[in-house]
DNA sequence: GCCGCCATTTGATTTTGATCAAGTGAAAGC
DNA sequence: GCTTTCACTTGATCAAAATCAAATGGCGGC
């Protein structure tokens, strides 16, 4: 039984927007495409080194975004330097804070990345029109706020083989939602960037990576690549569920 | 001057509804006098004793609440039991999770509380028909996403003892927004409560309760009445912002 | 191919917080 | 009034992860 799409022709859509809305479902999916059309007008694709910077802590928002492609980190930093990764969002991700004029956190590309920019207010007011729209990142907020109490368990509570674990298991499902084999992937931060992410040092991040590796938990090549042979055993490992 | 409140005579709104709004900004400030009514009619109140539970890790949710008077903890378990505080909610907190069949979380009275309930389709319906309702409630988990995000800097970063000061300053601010004073209030958590907020053991509390208690950071009286004489100087042994 | 740089790994030691084990003290029950 | 109980505190020891300190290894530039 075929279901017919509602959005009328795919020639209505801008170009630019065929390819990423016909791939995932981000928070363009449920405008017209007559609304596709004038975000577009406004909208800047760019690509990110990565490093780059998309939004600082305490910086004002004027723009909202949109992950194309690449992972992008949320950090925290104290005073003193200590760094907490509190959130990785991969495409096709909303990046922003509505109704906050500052952001709370440092997004930053993980990877090379590529992200759709939109300016806040065309966003916002397109969001007070199509009560869809908010309910879309309504939606998405609620799933990031799932992770990240997932993750609070993580960081309070597992040790740090179970962290690192857990970090592993995490990118494998996440890293590329096309896929149906997750058993292969690149990991997309850095031992620091773990580290930061797990609430760890470096050292003890490669320690643990060193572990899985003599049990045969995982195989590394390159130190970025992951080979996952068995992964309810890495679930295992993790002690998720 | 004088701002004149939209929603016309008072006499319109529900009479147990009359004390809760008037006093704080929950998801029922939204809705007009009629939806107040129709709402109210599916509505329960309860009494919860301490440790009472709201809804269960995995179970169906079939309510949504709203926290009158109380404290709520949202905890997660691992099968072998240890244990996790994702979140604290205080009246007028929303608490459910809409657009979901069944809670990640056992949300579960901290103190002797009073909720709201709501049947969860009355609710639903009245969401997609109000898009201010959704508004409100996507506000709401903004905001838990953002306490979130700060807690995680807070397990993944902080030492013990900027843990234990971080939990009082959290208390001081969040008990009682009525209060101008937060310079003395009870702790709405036990010791084994307060330790898996941190992700902390019971003893190593304690021992940090004793030591700010021996460097004057605070007093206590009765284990659960805090008496903080400068308030600066906690949020500085909490390393704070 | 060789050099230098930087990320990562590995090793030795220390520190922080966990664990194990008694105490203390306040409130409830007999 | 005395015991029992339970939450909390305190003390001694242990273990996990941090810190300090080198080594290793991959990669781009020359």
């Amino acid at each position: 039984m075929e279901v017919r799409r509602r959005d009328i022709h795919n020639s209505d859509i801008p170009i630019v927007c065929r390819a990423c809305e016909a791939r995932h479902g981000g928070v363009c999916g449920t405008l017209t495409p007559e609304q596709l059309t004038e975000l577009n007008k406004h909208s800047t694709r760019h690509r990110l080194e990565t490093g780059a910077e998309v939004i600082g802590q305490g910086e004002t928002i004027v723009n909202y975004s949109n992950i194309m492609r690449g992972v992008v980190k949320l950090t925290k930093v104290m005073a003193d330097g200590r760094q907490q990764i509190v959130g990785l969002q991969f495409a096709p991700d909303f990046l922003g804070r509505p109704f906050l004029e500052e952001s709370a956190i440092t997004a930053e590309a993980a990877t090379e990345s590529e992200v759709c920019n939109f300016p806040r207010p065309v966003l916002d007011r397109l969001m007070k029109k199509t009560p869809e729209l908010e309910h879309k990142l309504h939606r998405q907020a609620l799933k990031e706020l799932d992770e990240a109490r997932d993750w609070m368990l993580t960081l309070g509570r597992k040790t740090a083989q179970e962290k690192v674990a857990s970090f592993l298991y995490l990118i494998a499902t996440h890293i590329d939602p096309e896929s149906v084999d997750m058993s292969t992937f690149d990991l997309p931060l850095s031992r620091a960037d773990i580290a930061d992410f797990l609430g760890l040092t470096i050292e003890t991040v490669s320690r643990q990576f060193t572990k899985l590796r003599k049990e045969n938990v995982i195989r590394i090549e390159n130190n970025r690549h992951v080979i996952v042979p068995d992964m309810d055993r890495l679930m295992r490992y993790a002690s998720a569920d």
